[in-house]
RNA sequence: CGGAGUGUGGCUCAGCCUGGUAGAGCACCUCGUUCGGGACGAGGGGGUCGCAGGUUCAAAUCCUGCCACUCCGACCA
């Protein structure tokens, strides 16, 4: 992508709304802009670092046998009666009219909707174990939104549902889904820890959360060091065996981690002193056993081999991808701005050339523009008549892994500079070492 | 919902107390000189001062109401 082609709106001071670095980073790389309280729209760069995350939960959800469908926005408030969660959901649920002065609502989770898909065509207990995800937006009119994605009110969401014959097959489900959870927030270069968490109001009395440690994070959180060491999951473990997955699962439980609601000072206390961790975490992801709860009001059964019906046993789970934007940026970053892992970074590499017009600079830039597009490789040519110092300030602030210095003085001995975003490591080195240096990023 | 605050060109803000008809920096446009860490000069464009009432000869400024947004709290992926 050539920046004079591309619409990237930085901004060199940070709105005044702007609390928490990630927010301030966000608005001031031109990812966001904020349409009313808690509501964003997301610009061009932002979309693809979303887009990114993204397609690394898909993968993740794919791999642990999850399959991809899309529910609406809006539902019927009457499917929300059926599992009475109309009326017990509060002032959070957004509800809406329609002409016809029906009741509608801007989902906030989708437990009711899949259920209902779920029993409309499943009679048997031969087509489980079924696993049903999408990402979609939703809405829940927080009381105070606030520091930027990461408490919008509107904000995207993975929920995957899984149902199962009975508890043997839903804890299955829970652990692949655990297990898809730990690699997926690796991936994206987050160390996740699995914690002890309330079910809140979807119910249940399983579940954890994927916290990863942030100073800045909305919750206080206490756990044994041993976490920050665990291996996490290969590619190729397998989803399909269950005592693998337990084992993993048993090792991620084994020591003691929770959140302040569920933090008992007594079994933290009894970890060694020197082992004791209390941080601020945030909050990238959620899973729940909730059992027959809405599977039992909705009527959702399957006959099982005896050919009694009985209620699906489920789970839900959760990952807020518009949230992992800002996480991972809170993560990741330092005074000039953002630093991104590079598999969810908006662009591998940008090419700075340091004298735009220039009769060597612009045929070496142009050079290395189509051999890293050859390569396959997301770069950002940064081809405006500005001064170096604006285009380094810039390259920095939005944070792409790699940049790669075209200017007169390297070209006279044939090299470019290639300087890393993670530590500002620079090296010099020929044009063709350095399109040799970068590859496309790994599953 | 309780408490505190803010709303003035695209952005950051001054002006408001003590009414006299709108400013600065950055950004933007033109020309020139520049160009290895956010250049400089000259010229230029852009604002019904959140909205609606009221007071006044006169309102960004004072009064009333409303709206939006931010922060602290209760609540939460």
């Amino acid at each position: 992508m050539r920046l004079s082609r591309f619409f990237l709106p930085i901004l060199r001071e940070t709105p005044k709304e702007a609390e928490i670095a990630s927010h301030r980073l966000m608005l001031r790389a031109g990812m966001i802009r904020q349409e009313a309280a808690g509501v964003y729209s997301f610009l061009p760069l932002g979309l693809r670092v979303l887009q990114k995350i993204c397609r690394i939960v898909r993968e993740e959800q794919d791999r642990a046998g999850a399959i991809e469908l899309l529910m609406p926005t809006i539902q019927a408030a009457d499917l929300w009666r059926e599992s009475g969660r109309y009326d017990a959901y509060g002032k959070e649920m957004l509800r809406i009219k329609d002409r016809h002065d029906r009741e509608m609502l801007y989902g906030p989770t989708n437990e009711e909707m899949i259920t209902a898909i779920f029993r409309s065509y499943v009679r048997s207990y031969k087509d489980l174990p079924l696993n049903l995800y999408h990402i979609q937006w939703k809405f829940r009119d927080e009381v105070r939104p606030r520091f930027g994605l990461m408490r919008g009110r509107e904000f995207l969401m993975k929920d995957a549902y899984s149902f199962d014959v009975d508890f043997a097959g839903a804890k299955h489900a829970y652990n692949r889904m655990f297990v898809a959870y730990l690699r997926t927030f690796a991936r994206m270069g987050l160390r996740s820890i699995p914690m002890v968490a309330e079910s809140g109001p979807i119910g249940g009395n399983l579940s954890h959360e994927f916290i990863i440690l942030a100073d800045t994070g909305e919750s206080e959180v206490f756990c044994h060091s041993d976490y920050l060491g665990f291996e996490v999951p290969k590619p190729d473990v397998d989803f399909g065996s269950v005592p693998a997955l337990q084992a993993i699962v048993d090792q991620w439980t084994s020591l003691y981690a929770a959140t302040s609601d569920k933090h008992d000072e007594l079994a933290y206390g009894a970890i060694a002193p020197e082992k004791r961790v209390s941080a601020r975490g945030i909050e990238v992801g959620h899973i729940f056993y909730f059992g027959t709860k809405y599977s039992e009001p909705m009527k959702a059964v399957v006959a099982g081999p005896d050919g009694v019906e009985r209620p699906v046993h489920m789970g839900s789970y959760g990952i807020g991808p518009s949230r992992l934007v800002a996480a991972i940026i809170e993560a990741f970053h330092d005074e000039a701005g953002i630093k991104w892992p590079e598999p969810v970074a908006p662009f591998q590499v940008a090419i700075l050339n340091l004298k735009q017009g220039g009769s060597d600079t612009d045929p070496a830039c142009e050079a290395l523009y189509a051999a890293l597009a050859a390569k396959g490789i997301d770069t950002l040519y940064h081809d405006l008549d500005e001064r170096p110092g604006a285009k380094f300030a810039m390259a920095d602030l939005i944070g792409v892994p790699w940049q790669i210095l075209v200017g007169p003085r390297g070209l006279a001995e044939g090299k470019v500079e290639v300087k890393r975003r993670s530590d500002g490591q620079r090296e010099l080195m020929s044009a063709a070492d350095a399109v040799a240096r970068l590859t496309v990023s790994p599953a």
